[in-house]
Formats: C-alpha cells, structure tokens, sequence
DNA sequence: AAACATTACGCAAACGTTTTCGTGTTAATA
DNA sequence: TATTAACACGAAAACGTTTGCGTAATGTTT
C-alpha cells in the first residue's frame, strides 16, 4: 500500500524542484528536453495524476456541480440524473448527487456541505417539507454567497435564480381533453393534498379542459390522496360512488397504475369500462394490462436544461447576467388503457 | 454577489493573525474571551464555513466516497444508492455517484476522477463491456495506490478486495423450484447472453432445480436474449414452438414482464395457462396483471454492506486487514403471476 | 573583451485551513 | 527585585499544485 505519488516525491526523486516538475509534465520548453523526458517517464510509470483537491484549492473551482433530489427510487428523477450526467460529461464537469428524503433538515445538511467549496454551483429540486413550511433562507443565503442555483421541478417562484418546470398545467390539461375525446363523460382526478404545487397545477389543467367543454365540476371526483394511507382504499371508494366516473386521470404514475389494478378487481374493462391515464412516462406505464396512456415529461432534457442553464451562470462573465425559467412541454404517449376499440378485438 | 468568507477576510476585519480567528472559532482558551466572542458573531452573522478543500487538502481525507454504476434508471441501482445513503449519513460521509453507462472507457474516467484525492474510498459495480473485455489494470493499480475499493453486484474474481454478491445461483434455484412446486412442467428461462455473470449464475440455478427434481433440460427453452434486438419478437419466439412452456422464469423484471404482455396478446391465461415469475422486485411487478411473483434481492441491504466494508476498511488501524465476499441472500415474493388458484376466481 | 541573449532551473506566493511552537506582556511568587 | 507562571496572541509549516519572476551559467553577438 504505497502512497500517492506527488509532484514533491517526483521533485525529491531527481533532486530538482517542484517547479521543474511541474513544469516539466506539462512540457514547457522552461525545462531541457533531457529532464523532461524522464521527469514525464517516471511520472508515467507510477501513474501520476494531479492532486484534484490541490488543484480546485488554487484554481478556486473544481468543475463539480451538486444536485439535490427528494428521493432516488423513482424514474422520473433517474431521467433527469442522466440528462445532467449527459452535459455534465460534453463539458467536462462532474456531478455530486445527494438526497434530500424530502425532509428540510437533510436539504440544508445537504447545502451546506457543497456550499464549501466543493462545487461551482447546484441544481435543486425542491423537498415536500420546505414547501410545506416555506422557509427559504437557505437559497437565499446560498445566492448571497454568489454560488449559482438552478430550481428544478419543484421551484420556488419567490427565490431569484435560472428555473426549469413541467408544464403541468398544460400536461393536465392535455390528460383531461383526451378523455374528453375519447368520450368519457365523468372524469375523475387522482391528486395530491393542496400543498402539494405539481398536484395543484395538474388539477388547473384538468379543471380547464373540463371548463372549455362545459362539464361540471364534481368534488366527488376530485380525488386529494393521502399518502400516508392505503392508497388503494382510497381509489377504491372512487370505485364505489353511485355515479362512478367513467374515465381517471392520475396525476403520476402510481395512482394511474393502481387504479388500473383496481378496476381489474371490480371486474371493468379497460378502457371501455374505464379509461385510464397517468402522468409520468415511467417503467410501469409501459407493462400494465393494458399499457397505460401517459403523459410524458421529457425529464432527460430537464436534466439537460437545468445544467445548461446552471454552466452558463457559471461561466458567464459580464455582470448584466439574466435568470430565465423556462418551461418544459409534456406530450401524450397513447397508448391502450384509453384507446376506445371495438370490444371483441380487445382482450 | 459577494464572495465567500475566509479566515482571512475576517483576521483582516479585526486586525488579528488567521490562527487567532481559527482558535477563536474553535473556542479555544488560548484566545480572550473578549476577542473570541466577537470573531464568532461576526462568523456566525457571516454564515463563515470553512472551505473543504483546504481541510481536505490538510486532512488528507474527505469524508467522501464515490460509487460508480452502470446506470441510474434502474430500480436496483437506486435501491442500492438508498442504502449507500442511510449508511453515508450515519457516519458522516458524503456519497459522490457516477455513472459509467456500461462503458469501459467511462469507468476508467470516473475512477481516475475520483482517485485524485476527491474521495476515501470507492464502491463499484462493474460495467458489462468491462467484464466482456476482461482487462482489470484500472482496479489493479486503484489498489495499487492504496484506495480501498469495494466491488458488489457485478465483480470480478481475480481482484482482490471486499464484494458484496447476490445470492444469484440461490436465487435462480428459488425461482425454478417454485415453477416446479406450482406443477409446472416446461419451464423456459429468459437469460441473458454468455458473458454477463448474473445470467449465468441464475441460470445455474435454475438448471440445479431441473437436475434436481429429474427435470429434463431442453435448449429450446432456454432462450439467451440478446439486447440488441427486440425482446418482445425473442420471447415470442418462445411462446411459438411446438411444445410451448407452461412456466417462464425471467432473470429480471422486464424480461418477465414482457413475458406477461406476450402472453396477454397470445390469448393465455396466467398463471393456468402459464406461471411466469421473475428476478428483482422492482417498481413494474406490483402494477402487472397479475402481480407478478418475483426473486427479491435487497438491493438497499447491498449498499448498505458494502459501505459498511469500505469504511471498515478505511478506519481500520491495523496491517492484516482480511478481504471479505458477503453473499446477500434472495426472498420469493409470491404474487399471483405464479399462484395456481380456480379460474372463475381469478379476473 | 564587453555586452547581450538564451537556456534551464529555483524561489516564493497563492488557494484556505489547522496546529505546534514561540514570544512579548503582564501578574504572581519568592 | 528577580524569577517564574499565566495569558494572549503571531509566525510558520504543512497539505499539493501552478506560475511569475529572478538568476546563474552558458552562448552569441559586436
């Protein structure tokens, strides 16, 4: 288990200095060709990499961003970690994930540890409890020390820096006026509690496509879950009103797929019973009987955006720098737990 | 957009030497009473946090370690990673993770990355086209340089560190039993090619199970995918011969679930016309219909061991320090995929 | 031979921190 | 009054790197 090898170990090695080593490796015509050469041989047979730590110390950046995320078992994250990692590795940075479990605590914890140097500037999407409790020093107190921030997801419209969202609005929109479309009369939405923004704005878009096409707004099917109970119960009293809907938007993917296993129970059919459309074009969608209609935000090219945004703050030079908050489009992935086809072809 | 604050900057504030302000902020005797307080409310009204890479640098270590997989959008690698965190948190280390995209080339980059001094231990799950290639040197001199490297999931034998494995034969052996047990009588396994170990090894398994109730092994049934192509028209491929299976084993979640669609489209009732059971039990298995049964392989419980090995090793004051291979053990997840139960009851 | 240019290297500062060892001043003791 | 102890702070080294500047020893001009 030998050590490390250092540019001082190199130096003491051939009695030079530091510098000529230094210098040297890097080829500089300061230094004869002869040392050079065996300077740079040596060098290469023990594998001599530069001290990483050393170098960001002096060049006071260390080409890392930090991300933080609410969790990590879940597609849609997983997407947006690879459209990062994908930029990340074009322009030569690197990516430090931490998570925050949606707790307050763990953000901040998580904040502050790359807020010390470690990185050039950090992409956050931010955890339930923050926005529960709307305390927002920390962004405020990370933008006073003049370290980049990029918001994404879940963004804060209060804190000044470069945003990325999901087009919720017009995703949820989007999910209603196809069940519309598809002939559904009664359409119920599967969401989140009202403090909960991603839920609150599918259910705008929902709400609006039911208003332009003149149905009624039933509470009875506006469906606010409670994850800290059975969600299947809970969908399972949707099943049991005496005028039951006859098409559900799930706000994500699991309340989609769930309601789905819970028409099986009840013995409907999908769609012609029921039709069934999720949000979130996740691994499940795509292997549910039948495959569920979704839409799809594209969180790959949110990774991608919100890194580019986050690189040009970084390495942007005048002073006149503008934030933008730009808005990522959702597409419909149809699919057949909405597609209306004649019953005895569909089993 | 000040920047950050230093020693320095404070000593200059008070007109002290930087080993005062950084005794004072340690609450150290040596300084008046008088002189610390003042340094620390002005560090603290400043939010003063001392730069890591000047402690790291100092300290020669980072509290950090690095993990390298071959991807991120998978349900097994954020189990893992979720429990790499719980562990990281506990003893208070940061986790850096990268990706390596099954690339050789990319791994090599992320370990280099991480080996310059960034973390104090490495945890690695080895990329396919690394295994393919069978060339190692990178582990070699990580080693070599005395940085405590971890393999788990994919390792390499010849390398000689802690690993931390599935119980991938065991469970391979798990799942077929259970086909045979449910009255199966052609059992197929959807493996993958032969140079991924993981196939091999629940393939293995599988092929013990046969040998051991005097099952006969047909090659037909043994189908070796190959992800270059569809695996949908593969699998297919199997539902299509003459003497069809009635028992379907997939050595991972999609290959099973894709099994399931399949057979859907074919018109076959599962499990009586076919039992179908699969590997990991990720996000897909519980929204298919039916559920599917599955080998669960505690993926949080891996990252978990394995952190706790590296830093075991990397806290361990002695010289005889003794590799270790822990073996994580595999659970059925009995789901109705497999469950041979009356077929009116059964929707 | 004097003046100058070139070569080949070393010195030292800087990045931000911690910590050991001095040291000057004051206070207490003999 | 001389010696010592306590106090309160500063200097400097160390972690590993880069780079501007200085300089001794050559070599090249007039």
């Amino acid at each position: 288990m030998k050590s490390k090898i250092t540019l001082k170990k190199i130096a003491k090695e051939f009695d030079v200095s530091i510098s000529t080593v230094s210098k040297a490796l890097k080829g500089s015509h300061e230094i004869s060709k002869e040392v050079r050469e065996k300077i740079k041989a040596f060098a290469a047979y023990y594998n001599y990499k530069p001290n990483s730590l050393a170098l960001n110390l002096r060049n006071q950046k260390t080409k890392t961003i930090g991300l933080i995320i609410p969790e990590i078992v879940h597609h849609f994250f997983t997407k947006v970690i690879s459209g990062i990692e994908h930029v990340a590795n074009e322009r030569g940075y690197n990516v430090m994930i931490c998570l925050s479990n949606e707790s307050y605590e763990k953000e901040i914890l998580n904040m502050d540890m790359l807020a010390n140097g470690i990185v050039d500037g950090i992409i956050v999407s931010v955890a339930k409890e923050t926005e529960e409790k709307e305390t927002y020093n920390h962004f405020k107190e990370l933008i006073n020390n003049g370290i980049p921030l990029v918001l994404f997801d879940m963004v804060i419209e209060e804190i000044n820096c470069n945003k990325v969202i999901t087009d919720d609005i017009g995703g949820g929109y989007l999910a209603c006026n196809h069940l519309i479309n598809m002939g559904c009369k009664r359409i119920a939405i599967l969401t989140t509690p009202d403090h909960i923004s991603v839920g609150i704005k599918r259910k705008k878009g929902y709400l609006k496509a039911l208003h332009e096409n003149n149905y009624p707004i039933d509470e009875d099917l506006i469906l606010k879950i409670d994850e800290k109970n059975s969600i299947e119960d809970q969908i399972n009293n949707l099943f049991e009103l005496t005028n039951p809907p006859d098409g559900i938007f799930g706000v994500n993917e699991i309340y989609a797929a769930t309601a789905i296993k819970i028409a099986h129970k009840k013995g409907l059919e999908i769609p012609d019973d029921i039709a069934i459309i999720g949000f979130t074009n996740g691994l499940i969608s795509n292997f549910t009987t039948p495959p569920l209609t979704t839409v799809a935000q594209h969180g790959s090219t949110m990774g991608e955006r919100a890194l580019e945004l986050l690189l040009d703050e970084i390495e942007y030079q005048d002073t006149d720098y503008k934030y933008k908050t730009e808005v990522i489009k959702t597409d419909l992935i149809m699919r057949n737990s909405t597609k209306k086809i004649p019953k005895n072809t569909f089993k």
